[in-house]
DNA sequence: CAGATTACCAAACGATCGTTTGTTATGCTA
DNA sequence: TAGCATAACAAACGATCGTTTGGTAATCTG
């Protein structure tokens, strides 16, 4: 895997500062992104070619490189995207709510709901890459830990008693969220609201007795 | 990806039911297997050539294909007994134990050490493959079915308040522990035992309340 | 209207991939 | 000892990969 070089390479995201942005064919690179989510998301990053989302946005592979410096920038960029758009969604979710059961209840199903919106986006919050190709997964995975910072607070406002480890009942509840999309089916019983009500129900009814439903 | 072609193919796995078995250079297919399964635990099975699982085992990559009709044999063969690896280890685990809640203890603990073992097997028992891939992913996915639903019976046995859905309860548990091992540090702080012991315990308050500890 | 910039096309490069083919020692068996 | 299956080597095949290079219309800017 060549290093990629920049050259010629303008970051063309980033907030449109100043200036009208590009007016020519504004769309094609958030196409771009479009289908590489879609693609990365059904097939996987490495099943996933240039040529592949090329074809699908209707350009030559080469000229991917023309907004993109690497299959890998436009795969962490993809990445960066969807963990923004999780962390809008809990903002959005926790929005007015009280209670710190019902507002960890909120942000889980928001949470589960941004994994699964797209197909799947699991393959791009997951840990597709294993340990090595370094930089790359070493900003994803970055990326991830101030996000689920979050749930550290969300569960440190729940007050449990002194015997829990807070770390390892945060691990145990994210880790049942996560490994969610592996079984979910969209024509299933559950939908994201119900899977989280019935996990904070389970862990609930240990911790806050006598809240039998809400 | 070309079909492989079987023919010439002896299938040199299954039970050594007949005869000495092989005499002249008895173990290099185990090598193999050991081998392969080292690297795609550490790489993943894209990151894996079979070139690279040649180079470690002191062969050139055409040889493989006297053992294995092609890479994703290999891949499926090492799934299987890594399944049966870890379905034996939970066996052992619950023998001579008692109490609903402390089998699925032990067969939760034995469940994670079997997934961190050699390295971390998550690369062979996750569902490393998106959808694509048809025969391959079908294979995998039924040998894992069968193995879980021993988790069904050992939640059955517990006795769960009716509120409660069992399938839900399983699959939170097991979510739980086959994320485990994304954020699992031999370094850290918590072992298997450790870690199953923290989950159930966590769950147990609710359910069976007055046993503290154990 | 001249020049620069933008956004792409067209075509290829070198590397690597899974796999196949033909051959060759080695040991077992009759 | 002849014949045969075993277990590998040696070398390549065709495909696909990420990426680069050079050119070219279209648009914006002065």
């Amino acid at each position: 895997m060549a290093k990629a070089s920049a050259t010629r390479m303008k970051d063309r995201s980033g907030p449109p500062s100043a200036g009208p942005a590009v007016s020519r064919q504004p769309n094609r690179r958030a196409d771009i992104l479009a289908e590489a989510a879609r693609l990365f998301a059904a097939r996987g990053y490495d099943a996933t070619s240039m040529r592949d989302i090329a074809a699908a946005t209707g350009m030559l592979p080469g000229s991917l490189y023309y907004h993109f410096a690497s299959k890998e920038e436009l795969f962490a960029e993809l990445h960066d995207r969807a963990v923004a758009a999780i962390d809008r969604a809990v903002d959005s979710a926790l929005d007015g709510k009280t209670g710190a059961w019902t507002r960890l209840e909120a942000a889980l199903a928001a949470h589960l709901a941004g994994l699964l919106e797209n197909g799947n986006a699991l393959a791009i919050m997951a840990p597709d890459f294993p340990d090595d190709r370094g930089d790359l997964n070493a900003r994803l995975i970055a990326r991830r830990r101030a996000y689920e910072d979050r749930f550290r607070d969300l569960i440190a406002d729940l007050g449990l008693p002194e015997t829990i480890d807070e770390r390892l009942f945060r691990l145990m509840l994210m880790g049942a969220v996560n490994w969610s999309p592996v079984w979910y089916r969209t024509d299933g019983a559950y939908d994201p609201a119900a899977i989280a009500g019935a996990f904070i129900g389970i862990l609930r009814m240990g911790f806050d007795p006598g809240t039998v439903s809400k």
